[in-house]
DNA sequence: CTATTTACATAGGAAACCTAGGTGCATAGG
DNA sequence: CCTATGCACCTAGGTTTCCTATGTAAATAG
């Protein structure tokens, strides 16, 4: 029940939300509402998206090629209503996008780290800490 | 002439461009237009504001008690006319604000690096090539 | 003497998020 | 039984934060 730690403030995400859909889907098919939740839980609950945003942002995704949607059926008990939902999967023309924009986002992380400074050398050891 | 790296998407800036402003004051009080250079200068040319988005942000992080302006009096040639400049210095308070964002800035790349996942030890990798 | 650079500023617009609301079915608890 | 919560989708309207375009004015470069 406690929150260890506050969530990020959402203009922080501005511009990264659709690369970090991609991020997801490239480790496979998910539905919206999965996606939320898997954010949700790779970053222990530090970013969450809302779906007011993801939505709309998912058929713009695929407007623009980088997903593809389909619709599937789950059945309910015998002889029951089945229900729907839609699940996206990376394209290739998003696996490319995907990759332009990790590299963006590379240079862009380096760019502050640039301007922030002796700041910066703290966050690489932590990060290197983390993987060693 | 030639230009090495593009720009980057000023998408990714949102949400960040106060603390870049706050970091470069850190190291000396600067007016508006040094800071742009500065900027500018510190990432390459990667990074650079706009003076219409600059100065409204100037005085909005006035305005909150981030940092403090003083007009510097530039004295023309003898008996010439004058020109002022704006010079803009960190506060007790902005000093306070630079870390929180520091250390939410910091909170955010680790939050895209989870997500990003794999891709991400690439990046990893990278930046302690740089450093070591 | 004209163009660029330095240095400040405002106004209006676009992009990307947010909140608030709505639909419908399934399941759990009282 | 029936109400609350969770799953799963969606739209509309608002806010923040950047952008472009434009303007002033003095100094310097060509």
């Amino acid at each position: 029940m406690q929150k260890e730690t506050e969530p990020i403030d959402s203009n922080l995400l501005k511009g990264n939300m659709g690369t970090l859909v991609l991020a997801v889907l490239k480790d496979g098919p998910a539905h919206g509402y999965a996606i939320v939740h898997e954010v949700r839980k790779r970053t222990e609950d530090a970013l969450h998206f809302r779906q007011g945003t993801l939505y709309p942002m998912l058929h713009d995704l695929e407007g623009k090629g980088f997903v593809a949607s389909e619709w599937e059926i789950i059945p309910g008990e015998a002889g029951g209503g089945e229900k729907t939902r839609r699940v996206y999967s990376l394209t290739e023309s998003g696996r490319a996008e995907l990759s332009r924009r990790l590299r963006a986002w590379q240079r862009f992380a380096a760019a502050v780290e640039k301007v922030t400074g002796s700041a910066q050398e703290l966050t690489f050891r932590r990060m290197i800490l983390r993987f060693f």
